[in-house]
DNA sequence: GTAGATGCAAAGTATTTGCGACAAG
DNA sequence: CTTGTCGCAAATACTTTGCATCTAC
C-alpha cells in the first residue's frame, strides 16, 4: 500500500479535521465506488454528527487535491474512489452494476496518439466499458 | 445524408407531433452538441409555445429510440447529438469546450478484447479525451 | 488568535411528473 | 374515438451556499 489519505493531506497542505479523517478512512476501506449518499451512510455509523454538506465539501476538496477520483457513470450520481498510483479504467456490468477495474497500456497509448493527431496534448480521459457477463 | 429523424421516427413507430418535428429539425441542423437548455432556446425561436418539459421528454424518447445520443461530459449538463451510422468518440478542448469527433478502429477493437478478457460482451462504451491545443 | 471548517437549513440546478386540455392515428 | 402528448406548475434529486459557531494550527 502506498501513502494513506491522511499522509497525502499533510503532503498537500490540506488541513485535517476529525470529519475529514473519518471520511478519509472510510474511503480507504471502500473497495467499491460509493456515491456521496452511500459514503455519508458509512461515515454516519462512525460519527453520526457529520453532516452531508461536509461530506460533499470534503469529497470535492479531496478531488481537487488529487486524492479522490470522481466518476459520473451512466445516468447516476457521482461516485468516488481513492486515487492511487496506477491509473485504471472501468468495465461496468450493465445488469448488476458491478465494476471491474482494468488497465490497458495499448489503449492508453493510442489515446495519446489520437490527441496528438489533432494537435492536442492529452490531459485527461474517461473510458468506460459497459458489458453483459457471458455464460 | 442518411435518413432524416422524421423517417427514423416512422420506422420505429414513434408518433410524430409538431413539437417533435421541430425538435428533430433543430437537432438535425445542429452540428455541435447542445444541452437541453440550448436546444430549448433554438426550438423556441421556431415555436415559442413549446415547453421545456416537452424538450426533456422528447430527447429522452429519442434517446431510447436510438435516434439521439446523450453525453454527460465532465461536470456539466447532459448534451445531445444526432445518432448516425458511424460511431465516434469525442476529444474535448478543456480550454474552449470545443468538441472534435474522431474514430479509431484500433481502440474499438481493443475495447472489445478487454471486455472479452473479463468474460463480458461489450454492449456500450464511453470514451472521452480531454486535451489542450498545442501551439 | 485567526483563517478556515462545520452544521443547519435554505437556495440552486437539472430533470421529472401529475393533471386537465388537446391532438394524432 | 382512444391513446398518447402537451403545457403548466409543482415536485424531485443532487449539490452548493450563507451564516453563526467552532476548531486546527
Amino acid at each position: 500500500m502506498s501513502e494513506t489519505i491522511e499522509q497525502k493531506c499533510l503532503a498537500k497542505g490540506v488541513k485535517l479535521t476529525d470529519q475529514r479523517r473519518v471520511i478519509a478512512q472510510v474511503m480507504s476501506k471502500s473497495s467499491d465506488h460509493p456515491d456521496v449518499d452511500e459514503l455519508y451512510n458509512r461515515v454516519s455509523k462512525i460519527d453520526p454528527k457529520i453532516s452531508i454538506a461536509t461530506v460533499y465539501r470534503t469529497v470535492k476538496l479531496f478531488e481537487e487535491s488529487g486524492i479522490l477520483a470522481k466518476h459520473e457513470f451512466k445516468g447516476g450520481k457521482a461516485r468516488y474512489e481513492e486515487l492511487n498510483e496506477g491509473h485504471h479504467d472501468h468495465l461496468i456490468d450493465v445488469k448488476t452494476g458491478e465494476i471491474i477495474e482494468f488497465i490497458d497500456e495499448e489503449i492508453e497509448n493510442l489515446q495519446k496518439k489520437v490527441a496528438e493527431k489533432y494537435g492536442y496534448k492529452l490531459v485527461d480521459h474517461k473510458l468506460e466499458l459497459y458489458g453483459i457477463k457471458k455464460k
